[in-house]
DNA sequence: TCATTGTTGACAGGGACCTGTCAACCACGT
DNA sequence: ACGTGGTTGACAGGTCCCTGTCAACAATGA
């Protein structure tokens, strides 16, 4: 039908995975995150936020989102009590996000249901096809992606 | 940290790595379908229609969607001309969505440039990666999804 | 010192998905 | 024949992402 070689048929057999992946995770995510009044969204952007006080912009560019999406993100987090914002002696437009004990409660509790999860989920795949999985993730985001997300360093 | 087994860890690796190339992914399907009117949303639809009238509820099974989300993209499918809805002989309220010559024009050349993108992104990685790549997806998504969408017989 | 340039948070508007709810419709058992 | 239950399209409302635009702010060079 369409012209497509040994390779462009396995990638385009790959991308369609991924978006139906995608979906369920992310469904997911959102019910393990639920019972601590988070989503899949919240969850994330609290995790970068965890590491320390940090201004929007930069979050945006961890996760590799507009800062727009993060702003409305944020401000929901701050209305439900799981961040507040603070001076930044740097730059006084830009303040400061910071993780409140509520908040980081709600990062300890779901930090434990997710390794639950992933053990559980992950533990009905072979190692190695994970692995090889994540590296080809990794190189095509690599190809598609013309700057690269900071490292989250964990 | 977290209680992560080796499996749990490269699992989650998995998952944040699948959460970004969707995003990838979905925006350069976006840019290949945009020249034609579509997006990367109307486009799936569209490819289901193609292969022949189909009322609303079934396109969302096959697509792993809900019926509301489906009923969105093809209103707007229909408002551009891409589609229209035939009666139904069998069911009076659940009328057929049928591609026009104008929507079959469109996804003929998306095939062709989706194919030559796929032979581009997909040539850059290895064959072998790539299939290893949809198993190990595809096993995820068996072991989530509880009730997996009808197969798109192509 | 001061104008230019780039970055930041904010606001408006739109796309694609979701859940919840409803009336219309079909199929099925009694 | 008829009610019961499941399915369908529709509508309301919400989430998460995007682009485009703007004024406030920082940093830089003339």
């Amino acid at each position: 039908m369409s012209a497509h070689t040994e390779h462009g048929d396995a990638f385009t057999a790959l991308v369609l995975e991924v978006f139906r992946v995608n979906r369920l995770l992310h469904d997911a995510g959102d019910q393990l995150a639920a019972p601590a009044g988070l989503s899949t969204a919240r969850w994330q952007v609290l995790g970068v936020v965890e590491h320390g006080p940090i201004p929007i912009a930069d979050v945006a560019r961890v996760m590799g989102l507009t800062r727009q999406s993060v702003r409305e993100t944020s401000a929901l987090l701050e209305a439900e009590g799981f961040v507040e914002f603070v001076d930044n002696p740097r730059h006084r437009r830009a303040r400061l996000m910071r993780i409140t004990p509520a908040g980081a409660d709600a990062m300890e509790r779901l930090g434990r249901e997710q390794a639950a999860w992933a053990n559980r989920v992950g533990g009905a795949q072979a190692l190695d096809e994970l692995r090889t999985g994540v590296r080809a993730l990794t190189r095509i985001r690599q190809t598609l992606d013309p700057d690269p997300p900071l490292a989250d360093s964990d």
